[in-house]
Parts: C-alpha cells; sequence; structure tokens
DNA sequence: GCAACCTTGACACGATCGTGATAAGGTTTG
DNA sequence: CAAACCTTATCACGATCGTGTCAAGGTTGC
C-alpha cells in the first residue's frame, strides 16, 4: 500500500485516530484512500500533521480556528467581507456632523421608548 | 455626552446590552468609556455593529471567528505561522525516494509495537 | 479462514461558547 | 433624593467542540 494506514499514521503522529479523522472532517488534512476505502497517509500527510500540532500547541489555537484561516483564504467572497468590515470607516453623508447624528439616533430611540410604552 | 449608552446603542443596533459586552469582551468594538466607565457608542461604533451582524448573518460565521481574524490581522507571528502551514510542501531530504521513507516510518512503527509488547 | 485491521455511525462527557438573568453597588438626572 | 440608568461579577442553560469508546460490518494478510 502506498501510504500509511490510520492506525500507523496515529502511532507516528501522535494524534489519536479517532482525530485524525476529526482532522479530515475539518478539511485540515484529507489523505488518500485506498480501492477500498481505506485512508492512506503519505509523507506529505504526515509532515503536515506533525507541524498541525505544532501550530496548535505553539499559538494556543483550535482546529475550529485554523479551520476558520482555510475557509477565509479559500472562500473569497468571505475574505472580502471579513477584510471589508476591519476596514470600515463610517459610510455617512460627510455634511451630518456627529453632533446632529447622534441627536437624531437619541430621538429615534426616543420614539421607540415612546412607542412601546403604548 | 458624546455618545449613546449601551441600551441606546442595544436599541439602535439590535444587539443585546449584554451582547455588546461580549462582543467588546472579544475584542471587536471597544466604546469609548465615560470619566465615571459608562460606555459611549459613537456613530462608527454604531455603524460597526451593525455591519457586524450582517456579516456574521451573511456568512454563517461566529464572533469566535471574527475574533481569530482580528488576531490574524494582529499577531503577525500567528499570520505567518497559519500561513506557512497551509503552504508548507514536503521538507525533507530530496534523495529519499517516498518508498524508502515510508518504508523507514513503517519500521519505526513495527519497532512501537514490538516495544509495547515488552 | 480467521485475526487484525479498516470503515461509518452513534452515544457520552467535560470544556467552552453564546446568551440571559440577577445581584451589589456607583452615576446621572429631573 | 429617588428613579432610572450604568458598572462588574456570577450563575445558568442549551449548543457546539474535542475526544474517547463502542457497535456493525467490510478488507487484508498469513
Amino acid at each position: 500500500m502506498a501510504g500509511l494506514t490510520i492506525n500507523e499514521a496515529a502511532v507516528t503522529t501522535g494524534w489519536s485516530p479517532r482525530m485524525l479523522r476529526y482532522v479530515e472532517s475539518a478539511g485540515l488534512i484529507e489523505p488518500q484512500r485506498s480501492a477500498a476505502g481505506y485512508r492512506l497517509y503519505g509523507p506529505e500527510e504526515l509532515q503536515r500533521l506533525r507541524t498541525l500540532r505544532e501550530l496548535l500547541e505553539g499559538h494556543g489555537i483550535g482546529l475550529g480556528d485554523v479551520g476558520f484561516a482555510l475557509r477565509l483564504r479559500r472562500d473569497t467572497d468571505l475574505r472580502d467581507a471579513v477584510e471589508a468590515w476591519f476596514e470600515a470607516e463610517v459610510t455617512r453623508p460627510a455634511d451630518i456632523p456627529d453632533s446632529a447624528w447622534l441627536r437624531w439616533e437619541q430621538e429615534k430611540h426616543q420614539r421607540l421608548l415612546a412607542a412601546l410604552s403604548d
């Protein structure tokens, strides 16, 4: 067979077989499969499993975090949306000064309160 | 006061006051404070709270995810480490072919098993 | 052909997340 | 000065995460 089976991979990487399946379900490491469906871990997968462990422990992050980072780099829409949110400036007519804008918000608030107390 | 208080901000953004504090604890929106320590939400914070809601709902992600994205863009070490992991190629002496490498791994496995069964 | 592997699926359990509620105390305002 | 706000801290509770374990069944190898 052209690769280690899941138990062998577990021994050489330090992950449990259960976790190897879990890591796979997170889309992080997806080994080849034999004709019968057995997972076959090649050198690259084994190496990445080892460094994944270091990555998580070294920075106190979780599998879900790396999974999200993966989504970020695959889903352009998502990446752009997140990026846009971080960089968002106030997009509001420049001719309304903060003070007026706040006053309007506060009045809206009071209208809401008034409506509630009916 | 130069901004809305937490309950006013809650009404105009749709978040609960509890969640506004939670969002702050995630480092996502940190409003100014009055002298007495009251949170004061300005136009920018209010706008970002509204778009944050859209971001989460529009992409099925969570506050923790955005929090992690924030860590990614602030912590260069982390970003580089994650990036490096995604791009990692096998870093193993090129003169050892896969077949030999795998054989070595499998033998190590057998040595381990032998050691265990002592 | 049988022992030792592999598969998926499910149940379980502690830890953390997302969220509300409540308490004890300080601040603002009419 | 009292009502209505604000603060932090805590308890609670369902949902999800990380992980183990077990069951039912297919595959491999001596």
